[in-house]
DNA sequence: CGAGATTATCGAAGCGCTTCGACGATCAGG
DNA sequence: CCTGATCGTCGAAGCGCTTCGATAATCTCG
């Protein structure tokens, strides 16, 4: 029996070429003649031949395979993250790689192993944390990668995230739009405008800029994540601003004590108070009433990561940071403020 | 600036060795010595050598990966997919393999290009129909494969699917542990069967013997899929056995149908009637009330799958058919029987 | 019409690894 | 003490592909 492979040794000898000719063909990086590349085409089919990927990436130093790492055991919400990766499969293809699964909970070790080894050509990271432990090693690797989030020091990434400006600005809009007037954002703890990369203060601009375009009467309140600073804060608010009829929440953490704060202060939501946040679509849904809430375009983020990682990979160095518009699902907790006069 | 990626020939030079040396040291293929192999493994950890997957391959024939063909567009139930992924990631890691990820959209030209190529050693396919046009596919491919699902012949191949002869059986013993004594089977189209390979038998038999041996009177009926065929199987049914308290349903697209048909015959779920359904758990959380039913266990299936693929990788011929043992999820639709007399 | 540019093709040198055969050195048994 | 095994190591031959000159052959234009 005789080699069950076809090499591209085999092509080039039923084409009568050589096989540099049959590589050129296929990479197109020389210029062949028509009647040589029909008839190399005519032997591949012919014959079978699919060039061995190992042999290849060999030769030329890339594997056409981008790791894609995901953290699957975590909590996360598993439609966003399936929506996510089969962006990503599906960009990837679109440019002619291929996709290496990989779990987040290989930590830093799993992608030194997958880069090192030359098995992949970039990464994209999913669900990047702000002092994530693979920033430091994904630095060292000459990789190229794109990650999913932002982390404190981004710089010499490629990162991509959420446009917290116009989350902030969509938020008040939102509300605008079903008769809000005087409003309010209840944002990250105090701690967080201070330190890291400005992405509470972005949304902060973004909601108080747009309210003021539109001519809102709108205050923004730093917010601590445990229950009782909460209902502190929430109790102050409502007494400070009695007709205050609508409220951003930009504190994952703090999502679940604002609404029962409210509902201790007598606030029905979203008859008395809506409320939009800015938060995971699985915490929206699993709260009482469900949330309206803007929340990270899970099949846009996925396609530009590839696109992203497809520039680096052709030498071209794209933004440290690319900033993807932001959606809102309108749920139960938003709702036409209740007039007492006449409105068109 | 020198090469920047240390070579097994590096390590060779630092260990003061041969390269065939290093080689054997990470393959374990020959006997080396303590004192090599401890200096050989310091050299690597020193220079931080990581082989070449491509040369690697190339070399050896083996790519240290497997392919896992996904439906990823489709409407299947996703975390039940993602718990599927995870379990084969995970045990495909636990055996020094990585994972390639491809839809299952790209039919079985996606297979042939992965396969053929060399990329990967073996495939894992989820979601396989009875008539899958990619199993002629993989019969031309020398790479082994395990398929998830049955499809109709399966000689040659290796394939993992729920045990419905105990899937029958467990739905009974529910049943029983309820106290329900007289029951029926629901199950699939007469046509089914009598072409396909008889897993809707198999359920039937299991349901058949385990009530026989547990005393209980017990009717197994085909199902139609059409609204108004099921009513009227229904109809006859709850005719010919007014005594009957406990129904097994094993028909996907019935399912609908059958609590419909019973609501208009005036028995209410699960007070007059328990109701367990074979079905994935997705239909069965959205019916109302939602389902108690019998489920593919998704990370045992995606570790056997890997298993059974690896056993093949080392030229092992595992079984045909591995069956999976079912796992019944009590929901809202059955209750134990109301009793008339005494029971303990 | 001839010098230089361009086009189409070839041969050969690797890419980094595995694996086979060979070869001393050490060991066990008669 | 000699003879085979066995052990530990080495050198070299690929694995199938890409890519870098080199070489004809053809074209372009003053």
């Amino acid at each position: 029996m005789k080699k069950s492979v076809v090499t591209i040794a085999d092509v080039a000898r039923h084409a009568g070429v050589s096989v540099s000719t049959v590589s050129y063909v296929l990479s197109g990086k020389r210029a062949i003649s028509q009647t040589t590349s029909a008839r190399v085409h005519a032997s591949i089919r012919a014959l079978g031949f699919h060039p061995h990927a190992g042999a290849r990436s060999l030769a030329s130093n890339r594997s056409s395979v981008i790791a894609l790492v995901l953290p699957l055991r975590q909590g996360m919400h598993l439609p966003v993250l399936m929506q996510f990766a089969t962006a990503v499969v599906t960009s990837a293809r679109s440019h002619d790689h291929d996709v290496l699964l990989v779990t987040a909970d290989e930590g830093p070790a799993g992608l030194r192993r997958v880069a090192a080894g030359a098995m992949v050509d970039g990464l994209v990271l999913m669900d990047v944390e702000m002092h994530d432990p693979r920033v430091p090693t994904l630095r060292q690797l000459d990789r190229p990668s794109v990650l999913i989030g932002l982390p404190v020091d981004w710089t010499g990434l490629t990162c991509v995230d959420l446009d917290f400006h116009r989350a902030g600005a969509i938020c008040v809009r939102h509300l605008a739009d079903l008769g809000h007037r005087e409003i309010a954002l209840l944002g990250a703890p105090e701690v967080v405008y201070q330190r890291d990369t400005g992405y509470a203060h972005r949304t902060r601009d973004g909601f108080l800029e747009t309210a003021e375009a539109l001519g809102l009467s709108a205050v923004a309140q730093p917010c601590e994540e445990a229950a009782d600073a909460v209902k502190e804060t929430v109790t102050a608010l409502l007494t400070e601003h009695p007709k205050l009829t609508g409220l951003v929440v930009h504190n994952e953490a703090a999502v679940a004590h604002v609404l029962d704060a409210l509902r201790s202060e007598g606030k029905r939501v979203p008859e008395d108070m809506s409320v939009v946040a800015i938060c995971p679509d699985e915490l929206a849904e699993r709260s009482h009433p469900t949330l309206s809430s803007v929340q990270i375009p899970a099949d846009e983020v996925g396609r530009q990561a590839v696109e992203l990682l497809m520039a680096k990979l052709n030498d071209r160095e794209p933004p440290a940071i690319t900033l993807l518009p932001p959606v809102l699902t309108p749920r139960n907790s938003s709702f036409p403020v209740r007039i007492t006069g006449i409105r068109s």
